[in-house]
RNA sequence: GUUCUAGUAGCUCAGUUGGAUAGAGCGUUGGCCUCCGAAGCCAAAGGUCAUGGGUUCAACUCCCUUCUAGAACACCA
């Protein structure tokens, strides 16, 4: 749509005899003056040397008798020289009817590319906690905006699954005389924070756990047993979280898949001079120049020979150009990784095989507790994802008396809207303070006042008898033109949330759409329309913008009740 | 210590390549149900955009100072 209005202004500005290229056309920040504003007048006028303003008229009027002209209902300059653009109905409604008619609303669609999207990550045999939250709930919703922007996409998982913990949770099982058929998750959850915290105090046995991790890269058969054993139980704990969020993936890989490729990664490594020996471990100098900070070499094989898990991002960049061709990889992973992704990205550029994949490092920001450190139990713990989902239920439940009628299956659904919501409307590469009760309401900019309002719209929407070709260029009022000029800015939102990798730009909009049709709905009546004419307009209006709501609220991954 | 990120209303946050009068939500105050869901809507109060300088016709936005907070900084992920 905005590619239109460019067009019109191209030609104006041509005719003038003015360079026309490049040409930024805004949403306006006086909705009271216009719909949309040109501010490029300024930059002319000092190009030409010339008075903004003169430059600003002399647009004003050319646009007035172009061929465009149809477009405005009224264009004008303000001083110094403000170029003013307010749409015209038949313009508005023509732009309607293309998104009714065409293919997803008419949005513009980038070029087709393959993409793999590494998200989730969580760890095998450490619990889920709160801190999960967020690659899960971020990546899923990146991945379907992907998706829907017709990009061919392979999720992966990627767990972490070959690291210190494996070697330490080994330990802890073998000391306590464990039976591998014994190991649950209970056990798990219990015993990794337990060899964790151990660990940091006692050096022998942390070197003790680290050579079982090294044994078990190494194909130990004993080893291996309780490895396949804690990823069979841990990988089933995991699903079952992530099948609640409704979170999935194509590929269940960790970094012990990527194993199977070191040998040839080395390879290709050492017959490019890459690998280089420095205090007994082998290192990638990934060291450039101009670095304002010295940034250290990637690790790729410690000194007691572990591969760590630089090595194994880095096979598994390898293993996914083999396997995938993508164009890009994109990464969401928290943002302390942030250096760590810096070495492994560099390391792949250097590698001929891999130099060519661009690789995103999508980084997010930590949920925090009231204090602003990460999120914690009044106790003091890390709490745990079910307890989150009970709490959340609970205190929706309590907010209104006929909510204890809703059924599990509305209510998980509006747990689900409460979290992802809640999270996805910050920017992620910010913290944010996690608040349930806040979360929860069902006023203010939450999952359930996005529910309710489509709920309550959906039920004025009259049955549509009429096609779009009946469609008047008739506007009736503030509410109507409010909600058409929000439905046109669509594409470029959808613009936005693609290339900014930002499901907060979408969370954003559906909350704005929200107000101004709440605001429709308390100042029009759908019921008892004399004007016929008006009941058609209306009933696309609406039927379009509940349509839009439906594919936005998909691509956060939040499901809608059938009531509530 | 070095580097990075952030500091906007009482609280939580938008403000994406510099544009007009800095916007929302919560909270506070006051209004609106004999018509489709009042879990709603309308309105008001609330700001030295941390600080001091600079660039520009124009700075919350760009550059530099200082202060404050957070994060990262070679064998854990």
């Amino acid at each position: 749509m905005l590619e239109q209005l460019q067009i019109s202004l191209k030609d104006a500005l041509e005719k003038l005899q003015l360079p026309s290229d490049n040409i930024k056309i805004i949403k306006s920040n006086r909705p009271d003056l216009c719909d949309y504003q040109y501010d490029g007048a300024f930059k002319l006028a000092k190009l030409m040397h010339k008075n903004p303003l003169e430059i600003g008229e002399s647009i004003t009027e050319e646009l007035k008798q172009g061929p465009y002209k149809e477009y405005y209902q009224n264009i004008s300059c303000i001083a110094p020289g403000f170029v003013n653009l307010t749409l015209s109905n038949k313009f508005i409604i023509d732009q309607i009817k293309l998104m009714i008619t065409k293919p997803k609303y008419n949005i513009t669609m980038p070029k087709k590319e393959t993409i793999v999207i590494d998200y989730g990550g969580a760890n095998v045999a450490k619990p889920l906690h709160v801190g999960h939250l967020r690659p899960a709930i971020v990546g899923e919703s990146i991945k379907r905006i992907l998706k829907y922007m017709n990009q061919s996409v392979i999720s992966d998982v990627h767990l972490g699954d070959y690291g210190l913990q494996m070697g330490q949770v080994i330990k802890g099982l073998l000391e306590q005389n464990i039976a591998i058929s014994n190991i649950d998750i209970k056990l798990l959850d219990n015993l990794y924070p337990l060899m964790s915290s151990r660990c940091k105090i006692d050096e022998e046995l942390k070197k003790e756990c680290s050579m079982i991790t090294k044994e078990l890269q190494d194909g130990n058969e004993l080893y291996q047993k309780y490895f396949q054993k804690i990823l069979e139980v841990s990988k089933k704990d995991i699903k079952r979280i992530y099948d609640y969020l409704n979170v999935s993936f194509d590929l269940w890989n960790g970094e012990s898949d990527s194993y199977k490729y070191i040998p040839s990664l080395t390879n290709e490594l050492l017959a490019n001079n890459l690998l280089k020996e420095s205090n007994h471990a082998m290192v990638i100098d990934v060291s450039k120049d101009d670095d304002k900070l010295q940034i250290p070499p990637l690790i790729y094989q410690a000194s007691n020979k572990a591969y760590l898990y630089g090595t194994t991002d880095l096979a598994t960049i390898f293993a996914r150009q083999q396997n995938y061709h993508p164009n890009k990889i994109l990464y969401v992973v928290d943002m302390r990784q942030n250096l760590h992704f810096t070495q492994v990205f560099r390391a792949s550029q250097k590698l001929p095989s891999t130099k060519n994949i661009e690789l995103e490092f999508l980084g997010f920001g930590t949920i925090n507790g009231e204090d602003k450190k990460p999120f914690k139990t009044r106790s003091g713990n890390t709490p745990k994802l079910d307890a989150l989902f009970k709490e959340a239920k609970e205190i929706f439940i309590k907010q209104k008396e006929e909510n204890k009628n809703l059924s599990d299956q509305d209510l998980d659904k509006i747990v689900n809207a409460i979290i992802k919501f809640a999270d996805l409307i910050n920017q992620k590469e910010k913290d944010y303070i996690f608040d349930l009760l806040k979360f929860s309401l069902v006023n203010g900019k939450t999952g359930p006042y996005i529910l309710y309002t489509y709920l309550r719209v959906k039920k004025i929407i009259p049955n549509i008898t009429q096609t779009v070709d009946n469609l008047k260029e008739n506007i009736y009022n503030e509410q109507d033109r409010d909600i058409y000029i929000k439905l046109l800015d669509l594409d470029n939102i959808m613009q936005n949330a693609f290339l900014g990798r930002s499901p907060s730009s979408i969370a954003n909009y559906l909350y704005e759409l929200c107000v101004l049709l709440n605001a429709f709905y308390e100042k029009n009546h759908m019921n008892n329309l004399e004007d016929k004419e008006k009941k058609v307009n209306w009933s696309h209006l609406l039927n379009l913008a509940t349509n839009i709501i439906e594919t936005l609220l998909d691509l956060l991954d939040i499901q809608i009740p059938s009531k509530m």
